[in-house]
DNA sequence: TTTGTATATCGATCATTGCCGATACACTTA
DNA sequence: TAAGTGTATCGGCAATGATCGATATACAAA
């Protein structure tokens, strides 16, 4: 867990939306076709506005930051959020 | 409370220093000859290894996310954790 | 194998940030 | 008033970040 990679992370309206959005999938990506078990297809981020290779650097980011896991299956890669280490790093934090 | 301006502010690791710093003055100021009571006079960041325009830009980065907030002693300024804001930052990302 | 779809990476451009020295401003003291 | 000290702002430069279109890669389907 970075604390610094994970501040710079969540210094962009963008990721912390997509964080955001992630915790309730149906409530905010109800065009998605497939099962929200496996996380939320990579080109559904697109509804902020941003170009696909710009959502898919703002993933990268997060995901490097070890906030949110993905999974390929198949031709989709699908993203979820890491609640381990974004608790870790609400509980390291919280006595900021 | 502008959760992306203090995000923002806290992108950076020296200014997260300066702010748990500021946690325990008298343990990482032992310098100070001003009681802590004001805060933290200003000089007394340049201890992190930067120099004196770019500490004052970075404190001013923690004061306008209200992270901060400041008094004019003559000719000092002292820095104090701006509790209120801090906590409230942390409820709200609390769920993040 | 070829075509199509989904995602990641590349290259370029522009905006922002971080940093410094120099200077301006605020205040004190002689 | 003049000189000294502490802090903020300015100007410039290098580094990083955000964004896009184009291209490469991964996989599926025809």
């Amino acid at each position: 867990m970075d604390r610094d990679e994970i501040f710079k992370a969540l210094a962009h309206p963008a990721r912390v939306n997509i964080l955001a959005w992630l915790k309730e999938p149906q409530a905010h990506f109800p065009t998605q076709e497939h099962p929200f078990e496996m996380g939320v297809c990579a080109g559904q981020f697109e509804r902020c506005g941003l170009s696909q290779s710009t959502v898919s650097s703002h993933l990268a980011i997060l995901q490097r930051a070890g906030l949110v896991t993905t999974k390929r299956l198949g031709q989709w890669v699908f993203y979820k959020r890491n609640e381990e280490t974004i608790a870790e790093f609400l509980k390291d934090i919280g006595s900021l």
